[in-house]
DNA sequence: GTTAGCACTCGTCGGCAGAGAGTGCTAACA
DNA sequence: TGTTAGCACTCTCTGCCGACGAGTGCTAAC
């Protein structure tokens, strides 16, 4: 084991306290039960007897690694605990090569249908880490718009849609001032597209108050449309695996109610966007690190996706802290490299 | 009272019993445990005695419409209960015009952003109906194409962007055979537009076989997406306020399970489906009415809404037996009409 | 440094009694 | 004949008690 040595417990700890920790944290996450210090010895590659793992778990315990929720009944891991078998103990996350291929085979199938490419990772990633898995559309920090399309509807109505640089498509709802049919509206937007290509929503609002001719009820929708497909308070957050953790003991009474309160509003996001380093690491939140208070019993795995500066999206993975940090890890990150790739695709800077 | 008498039951119900089946129905949807003679003696408008509303439960429970569910503690109501309240004892379910207002006013705030409409509907009538809603797009029967556009990605990728006729937009990926840029895609699609628009899958198809020179390989994409907008298999629900029900006694447990198992696969739509008549008629089945079993312990509340013969979409609400159905079928009653106002401004057949 | 043994703690589970809510039935009453 | 008061009965719910067992810390021996 040669790691970095940050933390100075990690010099106390013999390896066979070492090995203690990562028995007890996996047989915590499957039985979700305190483990005590029978089951311990018995699960040891070599025979050791109850009472010298009874001495490790006390040591352990010391420093702050695990903790008994009552006087009998076994241990459990403390956050710090997870930290430490996830920097140390855990080995390197990397899915099985079957799993890998069965995943970027169910993308191949579904890859024509962009509109719900999004939700389809989500399903994915729930499934592949068993948890709840969080999913955003790929967004650029600022839209620039790259086509737009003007569709008749009724004489003073029309469908508007627009195209960004990194693909998105929105679909929105023009009044018209006067009455315009379809031919009317086609020779506007061929004047027009050329002349708002590439731009931003403020561009296309300075535009509007520039010398021009363009009528300024449809640069006023593009440049609305723009804004909200660039802005963070409109992000959706895309959800699915509520079924894994719903389930589960940690999450049975109101603690329930507090998961989807969560998914729904937006605070999520705001509490985990601001923590997202550049670059495409994986990062993972246990209890106490996470930034805001009601994550606190939550285990929290993210990744960004997408083009470093360009277009970008966050994917992750929400669990109860007795998760499978493993499963997590290694499934957020080949998500995450695998949006990425089509991304590229998508994105161009003509 | 003036209602039509299709059962024999009624007619053996006097007017007090009817009284004591819709208070307990009203205690019984609030409280959700079994009620007692005196909480309805209590609750009575007039002065009776605990002893008399005995009697009057017996015969409710001589019809089938009230059951013990122990030899002490109360009664509640069985599904044919329920049912005699909806039908008989209910009261016409109209929204407040104060809810109808704000439901109004919040959705003309989003009203340009096309995309959203299906998930904000649900949202609306999440809350409004205190269950949780269920929403599908508007499809029509047989997709029409309107419009579409190409958009050169990569030298051999585009993105293809379907509209039909009921103003569904729909974005693809297209591999293309040889490399071709932005203007020779433009040229392709004026090319094209005129001549595929109005046609359905099958008509796409048909030209790709008949003597044509456009592109076999933009059709085939055409068609397909073409098909998937109109196909039931491919319709998408979209679901809204769990929090509303996962808290109830009656989901505690697995039974919470069932609901989000229901609302991920398409069971729910295929058994729904084939129940839902022409019209907008609101549908109520309550209980062992359900088609499918998986639904036997829940109401389900569900009205179609678009333009008959054109464009149709579904929503409802799912709830436990013990829901408030008035508030259920109003809500869905009134979205229902506003979803298909809105549908008339988007659907033209020019 | 490791292990066996032992006394101790404390959560879990089954049984049991008492309280309370609700019922059906009967007899009295308007 | 319909309504009401009273009563004995049933059954659930709750709290209490004790047995059981899993797990622990400590000590002494290896």
């Amino acid at each position: 084991m040669d790691t970095l040595q940050p933390e100075r417990e990690e010099q106390r700890l013999t390896e066979r306290q070492r090995m203690v920790l990562r028995l007890l944290v996996r047989e915590y996450v499957v039985s979700g039960r305190p483990v005590g210090s029978k089951t311990l010895a018995e699960q040891f590659p070599v025979s050791v007897s109850s009472a010298t793992i009874r001495n490790d778990l006390a040591a352990l315990e010391h420093v702050g690694f695990v903790q008994q929720p009552h006087t009998s009944g076994g241990r459990i891991p403390t956050d710090q605990g997870y930290r430490y078998y996830v920097h140390h103990l855990m080995g390197s996350p990397e899915l099985s090569s079957g799993d890998q291929i069965m995943i970027r085979h169910q993308f191949r199938q579904v890859e024509a249908q962009l509109d719900s490419w999004v939700d389809f990772a989500a399903e994915v990633l729930a499934e592949t880490a068993g948890n709840v898995s969080i999913v955003t559309a790929p967004r650029s920090m600022v839209a620039r718009l790259r086509h737009f399309e003007m569709i008749s509807l009724q004489p003073r109505l029309a469908l508007l849609i627009l195209v960004t640089q990194e693909s998105a498509v929105r679909q929105m709802m023009l009044h018209l001032p006067e009455d315009a049919d379809q031919a009317t509206l086609s020779r506007l937007t061929d004047v027009m597209v050329p002349m708002v290509r590439g731009l931003r929503a403020e561009d296309v609002e300075s535009q509007i108050v520039g010398a021009t001719e363009l009528p300024a009820y449809v640069l006023e929708q593009i440049a609305i449309g723009l804004r909200g497909m660039g802005s963070v308070e409109h992000t959706q957050i895309r959800h699915s695996g509520l079924e894994n953790i719903l389930g589960q003991p940690e999450f049975a009474g109101a603690a329930g109610h507090n998961v989807l309160e969560l998914l729904r509003g937006s605070a999520l996001l705001g509490a985990l966007l601001p923590q997202m380093s550049v670059g495409h690491e994986v990062q993972v939140f246990i209890g106490d690190e996470n930034p805001a208070d009601a994550l606190r019993h939550f285990g929290v795995v993210m990744a960004t996706y997408g083009i470093d500066g360009e277009v970008t999206g966050i994917l992750g993975v929400l669990g109860p802290t007795r998760m499978s940090y493993w499963r997590s890890i290694s499934s957020v990150r080949y998500m995450a490299r695998l949006m990425s790739d089509l991304m590229e695709d998508l994105y161009s800077s003509s």
